[in-house]
RNA sequence: GCGGACGUGGCGGAAUCGGUAGACGCUGGGGACUUAAAAUCCUCUGCCAUCGGCGUGCGGGUUCGAGUCCCGCCGUCCGCACCA
């Protein structure tokens, strides 16, 4: 009798036949061919939202896939445990930070399991743990004496919600990335990163990335922005110089003007003694910095009374205090040349300045310039001496070379990449090793006191740093003099833990961060996947602490990450209220308000999020339809880098289809009589399954997949009883069990297959079964579909034409005359053009 | 503003090299089974229509043949943004 799949028994039954037998755990000393396969680690918030559940479901299956092909497979978990939410549960919760993470972490640990997850939990860290960042502290003074680390005084980002400073890459239109508070500017002595060291290699090493996403590697590219120009001095009529950079060195005889930012020490020192100057200063740092305003932010300028003295002896020029140059990137000082800019051009409209035509526009090469806007675009340099007939490229080259050689200015390269900030005034993070000595200033941690490790005993009654308030803890003897010191109370930035943790996954010995030789044969990871929310902080800084690990000649490793694929979110319908409020499903019946009876629109389907209470929890869809259930929904429909929209049909349907394989399954377990006889059809259905949905897999293209198997288990369903249909069902086993492993171990066990499927190999391809020996042809009439034949496949070509001719349809619509050509495309189409 | 991606039925999507557009799933219609319902199974489901015609955002082009290639638009989404 015909039973129903009991998914609840299945998955509890076999989660724990994986984990007594340690099926998914990587053998560092296997023969077999390697595969690193690694999902983002999540932050232990305390529950697995279904974006998780998407991520770690597609990692799953070619992990699980690459097992059966034959590899051994490193597919680890862990936990970036380190981070702000922890310390505001402290704050709301009265719960230290450190438990209530701990308890997050137990939650979402069991959570995944249950989703059967072929995991190695032997390898879970959490970088909260001693164990890791006593590791990460160790590597950041490796990292301090190689000279990637410094210390500055500097303006910082701060956000005054959370009280700390921001890296350049968390600030998002002037707010912060968690906050959302507006930033501001404070000067503070904090630690950076030198990543600006390895630009170059950063963004020529993009270059080998072929296995990333276009998109990324071009996000990164602008994020390091590199420009080469020219760089050189304005002696000043006041004696004094300013460096400019440009990379228009061509158009330097169309110079009108030069400007210098706001906080510029020129514009400083005249602040100093005009206060006409020093208000205008303050005025610039009132703008916003939002896209709308920028948009429409008028140029500004205060003109210092100053001239500067142009290299070429091209007369002199008024120097301003313009509101539109930025002291963060090149020199903080620019000279305007307002044909060929249209920030020049705006600026110089409003003050008169002089806008001279340099680049020839087409015909137009007098020096009068009438246009509307600035001419960026290539052209011939004209009304500028030495340079006139030059292209742009020329002219550039041309001049900077001058410089060199009268020694006034050089080439140089610019880049918009700034050196990292680490510092974070947090408790919840992994602390600076450093001591800070009056007599023998800053002293590393000797390697044999780390880890430094946090105190337990803080409070967070009040906002700030509690390392900063503990009694003792920053009281240290200096490792040096042994005079009294104090520890650096700053924790580094969480970016810092996500950034070797993918390398602490592949060895962990105790008393160093990795084994060189064995990181190196895991290493580098062959398919990441995450989401593209971190194309830039987490994979560029990644990308960093690869290389600087190189440098100080810990691994030799140039990119962690081979192949990233960045998959889309899951979304759902949201609901608004007649006032705009959003309502969560559960508030709603009937198309009204519950609460008030208020009718509710539909409103456009977004990323699950609390604020828009449109989020569904996993936990208790699993537990209703089953881990393989949900995981096929996963995988349905969207291709993996789209959003997936959740629905209720969705997941109905992913377990009818549960269903169904379990009755073709159980059809065959219960026994009556095996099939007979042979079924071509089927046979040559099944293999092209296999190839295709292997296919499929190695690609990521999960729904394509999805497709083929649904394809598959259809034509079995029709198919009549035969040994070939009895075949396909156990091979149906295997090919669903990357997706589906619950009951694809359930069919093995119940179709008499050893071991378990998921140590089973992937079916071997007949190849000869993937070719067709009949095919159907298109017949075209002058490219429009008429009718199909079906022929041997291979005929030959005035054959398949003299089949064609003779078609009904093809004779009436020639009426009699003679085709005027014949196109054969062998094995696929006839055109027939009258 | 700059850079990028995308645009195919009621919906998610497929079409690997320029060669039968709409696979597969969802939704919906009809039917079988049932006292009834659920479940399940069968069947239809791009649009208009009588032959047949029209259809991959819009307008052109190349080609025997275009969702796919080229040119020009429109729209949506994403990233960056006063970067000299």
């Amino acid at each position: 009798m015909a039973s129903r799949f009991n998914a609840l028994k299945a998955d509890t039954h076999w989660q724990q036949v994986w984990d007594e037998s340690q099926t998914f755990a990587a053998r560092d000393d296997s023969p077999k061919p390697r595969s690193y396969v690694l999902e983002m680690f999540p932050y232990p918030s305390g529950k697995i939202h279904m974006g998780h559940v998407r991520n770690y479901t597609m990692g799953d299956v070619l992990a699980r896939f690459r097992r059966m092909t034959g590899h051994e497979v490193l597919h680890p978990m862990g936990w970036d445990a380190f981070g702000m939410p922890a310390e505001n549960a402290a704050m709301e919760k009265k719960v230290h930070p450190g438990e209530w993470t701990r308890q997050n972490i137990a939650a979402m640990k069991a959570q995944l399991r249950r989703l059967g997850f072929a995991l190695d939990w032997s390898r879970e860290l959490a970088t909260c743990d001693p164990s890791y960042y006593g590791h990460e502290q160790a590597l950041f003074l490796d990292f301090y004496r190689a000279g990637l680390v410094y210390r500055k005084e500097s303006a910082v980002n701060w956000d005054p919600v959370d009280m700390t400073v921001l890296a350049n890459e968390q600030v998002i239109d002037g707010r912060g990335w968690r906050s959302g508070a507006l930033v501001e500017k404070r000067k503070l002595s904090q630690w950076f990163l030198r990543i600006t060291r390895f630009a170059d290699e950063l963004l020529d090493g993009l270059g080998s990335l072929e296995h990333w996403p276009d998109k990324v590697r071009l996000m990164q590219e602008n994020w390091i922005g590199k420009s080469q120009g020219l760089q050189f001095r304005f002696r000043l009529s006041d004696g004094d110089s300013v460096e400019v950079f440009t990379t228009r060195p061509d158009t330097i005889f169309g110079a009108s003007f030069v400007a210098v930012a706001a906080d510029h020490p020129i514009a400083q020192a005249l602040a100093a003694r005009d206060p006409a100057a020093a208000a205008f200063i303050e005025r610039c740092k009132q703008g916003g910095t939002t896209a709308a305003e920028l948009e429409t932010q008028e140029k500004l300028g205060y003109d210092t009374g100053l001239t500067a003295a142009h290299p070429l002896g091209a007369g002199d020029l008024p120097v301003y205090i313009a509101n539109f140059v930025l002291m963060e990137y090149g020199t903080g000082a620019v000279f305007g040349v307002p044909a060929h800019d249209q920030r020049d051009f705006e600026f110089a409209s409003k003050y008169a300045l002089p806008i001279r035509r340099v680049v020839a526009d087409g015909e137009r090469t007098d020096p009068a310039f009438d246009g509307a806007e600035a001419y960026t675009g290539p052209g011939t340099l004209v009304n500028s001496h030495f340079l006139d007939g030059l292209a742009v490229e020329e002219a550039k080259r041309v001049v900077i070379e001058r410089a060199e050689r009268e020694g006034w200015g050089q080439g140089s390269t610019v880049y918009r990449l700034r050196d990292w900030g680490v510092s974070r005034q947090r408790y919840w993070g992994t602390p600076i090793p450093i001591i800070h000595c009056g007599a023998c200033g800053e002293v590393a941690v000797p390697r044999e006191q780390l880890p430094v490790a946090l105190p337990e005993d803080v409070s967070f009654d009040v906002p700030g740093n509690p390392l900063e308030r503990h009694p003792t803890w920053k009281h240290v003897h200096c490792p040096q003099c042994g005079g009294a010191a104090l520890r650096d109370t700053d924790t580094l930035d969480t970016f810092a833990d996500s950034s070797w943790y993918f390398i602490r996954f592949a060895s962990q010995p105790e008393d160093r961060p990795f084994d060189r030789e064995q990181a190196e044969r895991w290493l580098p990871v062959g398919q990441y996947i995450g989401g593209v929310e971190h194309a830039i902080l987490h994979l560029l800084y990644a990308r960093f602490w690869t290389r600087a690990l190189r440098h100080v000649g810990l691994i030799d490793l140039a990119e962690p990450f081979t192949g990233l694929f960045t998959q889309g979110m899951v979304t759902h319908e949201t609901y608004k209220a007649a006032d705009g409020r959003w309502l969560a499903p559960e508030e709603i019946g009937d198309g009204v308000e519950l609460a008030t009876g208020a009718p509710v629109t539909v409103g456009r389907v977004e990323k699950m999020s609390k604020s828009k209470k449109n989020t569904v929890d996993p936990a208790p869809i699993v537990d209703q339809y089953g881990a393989d259930a949900v995981r096929w929904f996963m995988l349905s429909d969207s291709p993996p880098e789209r959003d997936l929209e959740w629905s209720e049909n969705g997941i109905e349907g992913a377990w009818r289809f549960v269903q169904r394989l379990w009755r073709l399954f159980d059809a065959l377990g219960e026994g009556g009589a095996p099939g007979e006889g042979a079924d071509a059809a089927l046979d040559r259905k099944l293999h092209q399954t296999i190839a295709g949905v292997a296919a499929d897999v190695e690609a990521l293209s999960f729904n394509k997949a999805v497709a083929k198997l649904y394809e598959l288990v259809n034509a079995i369903e029709k198919a009549a009883p035969s040994a070939a249909r009895d075949a396909a069902v156990r091979t149906l086993a295997q090919l669903v069990a990357p997706m589906v492993p619950h009951i694809a171990e359930e069919a093995w066990a119940l179709l008499g297959g050893a071991g378990l499927v998921a140590d089973a190999p992937w079916p071997i391809v007949d190849t000869a079964l993937l070719v067709e020996d009949e095919v159907t042809v298109a017949i075209q009439v002058n490219g429009k579909l008429r009718d199909t034949l079906t022929l041997p496949k291979g005929l030959a070509r005035d054959e398949v034409e003299a089949a064609v001719l003779a078609n009904d349809k093809v004779a009436r619509l020639l009426a009699g005359r003679a085709p005027r050509k014949v196109i054969v495309v062998p094995d696929r189409l006839v055109n027939v053009v009258a």
